[in-house]
DNA sequence: CGAGCGCTTGATTGAGTTCAAAAATCGTGG
DNA sequence: CCACGATTTTTGAACTCAATCAAGCGCTCG
């Protein structure tokens, strides 16, 4: 059963009472499909780790169109955390696509750590490079590849989530319109 | 006058005295404009620290294009540091596209950081959370507008560069052609 | 000085958008 | 469990932004 803690796992004593002390900063709740964990513009975010369900971040731009940033099922992390570091309100609106069970981490959670313990340990560190990653390959692949090799590649990298996320949501993910993506669909089912 | 050493600054003795035993790790180099330091496909993947002039990173697609991934000019850090953490082959190409003064980190500097002390200290961890909100927004602006609002959100960024670096390039960061990026900047020149 | 590269400009093409409407699916209350 | 309304997905036609192709100009540097 994993946990954000898994990350900062440590042998170092001081360290691990510390994580202890700070456990009621960190909630488990049950949240029904459809709830609007956190807004753009808000600056308090919090942190989420998925136990069971699948969430998603966002944007609005200023068409009021939506365009999916991440999606996030069992063992995933998401949250604003670039905007809680650089203490800046957030860029991004977070909900839930399924009736879900995550653990929230608050703000005061980070916060503390950082306090008392100025540095990360490798595992995180090991996080935020894969996430860096993850959006490198996102960036290189919206500059030079079609809609369709997108599409590809995004069922191949998240093997499970087209049967539980809305296709348009899909649709915005990979930066094209619902319709663009039926036909997409279509084009494939047809040719093989 | 900067260095990465700066995000490795600490009180911690014994931290300082590892730092100082890895300095031979670290070269200063004065390179031509054009040289190619590093290719993709390569496994040990080093870090450049620019003191002067500019860099760029890049991938070639499978039809033989180009796509700027990064300008680094004078404080930037540039490097495939995901694929040197995901002990990954290198997704890009890197060069000069000046004269240039820098920093070269060899693997072995990080590999022996982590090594002696596995936590990195809330600079770099900083650092690491700017460069994924700098993603964040590339990813959503490469979704959410057009070439032109690119390119005046690139003009904005990175306000000297323009000058600095062939169109082309800029095109291909922008991921348009650069005969887009010249029609964009004729009707920007004829509209005010 | 000439060859090649980079930038511009124009004509044509094409991938994906927009708009509209029909078909399928989902959720909810009776 | 079914029926109805709402939302999602599909399909089609017209359009648009940017790509491609092609030609011409101006530098630079070899």
């Amino acid at each position: 059963m994993g946990s954000i803690l898994d990350d900062l796992s440590t042998d170092n004593p001081i360290l691990k009472e510390l994580i202890a002390s700070l456990k009621d900063k960190i909630t488990l709740k049950t949240i029904p499909k459809g709830t609007i964990l956190q807004m753009k513009g808000e600056m308090a975010s919090k942190v989420f780790y998925v136990k069971k369900g699948c969430l998603r971040s966002y944007t609005i731009d200023n068409k009021g169109k939506e365009h999916v940033f991440l999606f996030a099922p069992e063992g995933w992390t998401i949250g604003d955390m670039e905007s809680h570091m650089l203490n800046a309100p957030s860029q991004l609106f977070i909900d839930t696509l399924e009736n879900c069970e995550i653990e929230v981490y608050e703000t005061e959670f980070f916060n503390n750590l950082i306090a008392h313990q100025p540095s990360m340990g490798l595992q995180g560190v090991f996080k935020l490079f894969k996430r860096i990653s993850v959006l490198q390959k996102r960036v290189i692949m919206l500059m030079s590849t079609s809609a369709q090799e997108r599409y590809e590649d995004f069922l191949e990298t998240y093997p499970n989530i087209v049967q539980r996320v809305p296709q348009k949501m899909v649709a915005s993910y990979l930066g094209i319109t619902p319709e663009a993506l039926s036909k997409i669909r279509g084009e494939m089912a047809r040719t093989k």
